[in-house]
DNA sequence: AACTTTGTTAACCAAATGGTTAAACTATAT
DNA sequence: ATATAGTTTAACCATTTGGTTAACAAAGTT
């Protein structure tokens, strides 16, 4: 086995792929873009992942790979949904500081591609609703909460978390606040969406 | 004036334009592809709209002058919040359904190029949050609403209504239902939505 | 040291793609 | 009917882009 450098190659390549990808998209990307980042030539991307396609879904399933504990976190857990709410917002937020293009990333490509999505549902830790749909309808008869579908309550979670960021230049130009005011707004909201939800489906 | 057919080719190519950049975006799209979606010859492009980032801008600014209305009736309407989140919601859903790429081509493409909003900034007609501002802050002073800020709620009923379409993909697949189910699912929201909002910043 | 396998590079290639051009066509004005 | 100005087309062009190749370099194997 011949190994040049110290440096592992595969992995330069797969790093730049991700900023790449992540910042462009797949139409947008260009393998030349890619290799100049990760400092090698070309055709080493091709020697290693064959084909731009390939090389895509080597990201895209990474990225996804990341996402999705995140969501498990607030579908499998066994703590209230309260309790999970809370801790699902203030996570979700620290999450997107370290990968911000993740989510839009996967969003964005799905919507130019949505049968890529059937190939991951197939992998076991793909994430599945059913638990949390179990705890929300207990909870509702419980009367802890009022009436809602599970999966409702999940896209409204989802929606008031990850909106903000993927659709961040919008919103920044309608509510008319600059990048640090923006910034404050998503600071206030680790605690304020939490809170906003709480107060929608709780009796009392 | 020479007009050879009774059809307007300008029109013809904006109207192929839409529907390719809306589905492709700007950087997915093929000029070739446009000219055969209108039956005409690649050059009328060019002819009438120079390049293809300018007929991208004419496909992009189209679509923001069809969104802008319905969040100014948010915005700048005299009737109380209440009333208008209930009205948005039902209204934006219908929205949708006539136009259902246009919120998601407007984030995507500003996401790759957030300068373009600064153009749209300057356009008289673009929404303001200003009187929205002044209608929250006056409801919480009266006690009608509990403490919120304008532009966290505002960002909220965005998030509600918007993300459900524009990450459809990935929660058709997170809530395991199907085209049929999924559409239940936002048929419903036309209502729910609303509800879910009022429940949660009403006082009382 | 010769041989083999793996890794790397520069040069190259074919197809796709945005854009141009020159000639042809059509309707209208003179 | 002829000139004129706007409209349309087919062919063409330069560049970009994903991908390949052949030669070469490094490390391990014998």
């Amino acid at each position: 086995m011949a190994r040049k450098k110290d440096e592992n190659t595969e992995a330069l390549i797969l790093e730049a792929a991700k900023t790449v990808f992540q910042a462009k998209g797949m139409d947008g990307a260009r393998m030349q873009e890619i290799a100049d980042k990760a400092g090698i030539n070309k055709a080493m991307l091709h020697y290693y992942y064959r084909n731009k396609q390939l090389l895509f879904e080597a990201v895209f399933t990474h990225a996804f790979s990341l996402l999705a504990p995140q969501l498990k976190a607030i579908l499998n857990d066994d703590s209230p949904i309260e309790e999970k709410v809370r801790n699902f917002t203030s996570d979700y937020i620290s999450f997107i500081i370290d990968y911000p293009y993740i989510p839009n990333f996967i969003i964005q490509e799905l919507n130019r591609n949505p049968d890529f999505i059937l190939k991951l549902k197939d992998n076991p830790s793909f994430p599945n609703i059913d638990k949390f749909k179990k705890q929300v309808d207990e909870e509702v008869k419980q009367g802890i909460l009022r009436p809602i579908r599970a999966e409702q309550l999940f896209i409204n979670i989802m929606a008031l978390n990850v909106l903000p960021f993927v659709a961040k230049p919008l919103l920044k130009a309608f509510t008319n606040t600059g990048e640090e005011a923006y910034h404050q707004l998503l600071e206030a909201r680790k605690t304020e969406v939490a809170d906003f939800i709480i107060h929608s489906i709780k009796t009392s």
